[in-house]
DNA sequence: TCTGGGGTCCTAGGACCC
DNA sequence: TCTGGGGTCCTAGGACCC
């Protein structure tokens, strides 16, 4: 017996729920995203089905984009509290099962499990989420968190997956350092700059190298993820928020003051009764402005507070000390609580 | 491809103090 | 008076993830 970590991904979870609900949209292309029309401008892809990735669409695609290259796909609105639900009920289930559970957004989890055969317990799990809920799952299998949130995706949907510190070099080795997770494109193209293209010259980089390029955590954390470490444990404990915040993209840009004040002093209010008793220490503010330059400002307030007129106030204060003119397409306020 | 919304964490630079 | 470092707090921005 010895100790694994499991990572179960949802399939297309939020496509697969509209499914479950209607089922006559079962094995067409099915989109969610945005307000459920794509002709909407500034809107993206949520989820997409699987038929529906077979046309190139994928999250984050714009709708528009999509609806071009699948017309005839069903576009429907997202429908959060739907989803709440749904994934609540995957994950009362999984609590039924031998393992400590680590929630990990509404479509993922994390499970440790103490087992001689991590695999049997996955086909088990899969078993039960599809016939208790109808959703499929793909499980990864590691002997850390970044092992086997890789090993799930090696085979979606319905896979189950081991990647473990022995398979690493062979499995991961010649692939390219964005397929670590924690390396997206930006880094990426700042390793291959410095001839770093695959994993496994970047765990032969030198530390000191990297820690001068990326900084004195990043550089030596991103060598640490070439090497297949990771985060072992999995915990039951509920995850705190450091804050919350809310932003809207507007359809159209805005370009009269007293709407933005009216926007931020809304976010803020919205935002002033979700802090669950909690005291908001700093409020941020988020500008887009035309064509897509984003800057914040923030300020730490005078002292802990959770009063919705004074959280608004400090808001709008915050917003006057941006530079105005030019059109704005997103506003957003965010709270940090102490 | 004209590019959402909600999070987390890290970095760099300036202010200020000793 | 020109000038040293270190430590801490704060702010703005960047990168990543789902």
């Amino acid at each position: 017996m010895r100790d694994w970590v499991l990572h179960l991904d949802l399939d297309a979870f939020m496509a697969a729920v509209e499914i479950l609900r209607n089922p006559e949209l079962r094995g067409r292309p099915v989109v969610v995203g945005g307000n459920g029309d794509p002709t909407t401008p500034r809107t993206v892809v949520a989820t997409a089905s699987y038929e529906a990735r077979e046309y190139g669409v994928h999250s984050g695609l714009p709708m528009r984009t999509a609806l071009r290259r699948c017309p005839d796909a069903v576009y429907l609105p997202i429908d959060l509290p739907a989803y709440e639900s749904a994934s609540a009920a995957v994950m009362t289930l999984l609590h039924t099962f031998p393992v400590t559970v680590e929630v990990w957004g509404l479509d993922e989890a994390f499970l440790g499990a103490r087992t001689d055969d991590p695999e049997a317990l996955a086909r088990d799990i899969q078993r039960a989420v599809t016939d208790k809920t109808g959703l499929t799952c793909s499980i990864g299998i590691g002997d850390n968190k970044h092992q086997a949130k890789l090993a799930a995706q090696f085979e979606k949907p319905s896979g189950v997956s081991r990647l473990t510190t022995d398979t690493w070099p062979e499995v991961m080795g010649e692939r390219p350092t964005t397929a670590l997770w924690g390396i997206g494109a930006k880094t990426g193209k700042k390793l291959a700059d410095l001839g770093l293209r695959t994993v496994t010259q970047l765990a032969a980089a030198d530390p000191t190298e990297l820690a001068a390029r990326f900084g004195p955590t990043n550089g030596p954390w991103l060598r640490y993820l070439a090497l297949g470490k990771g985060e072992s444990t999995v915990t039951t404990t509920p995850w705190v928020p450091r804050g919350h915040s809310h932003e809207t993209t507007f359809t159209q840009d805005l370009t009269d003051p007293a709407a933005m004040r009216a926007q931020i002093a809304a976010l803020a209010v919205r935002l002033a009764a979700e802090t669950e008793g909690r005291p908001v220490v700093r409020v941020t503010v988020k500008v887009r402005s035309a064509p897509f330059t984003t800057h914040t400002r923030q300020a730490k307030l005078p002292e802990p507070t959770h009063d919705a007129a004074t959280i608004e106030q400090a808001a709008l204060a915050v917003f006057d000390r941006f530079d105005h003119g030019r059109p704005v397409r997103l506003l957003g306020v965010s709270v940090e609580y102490g």
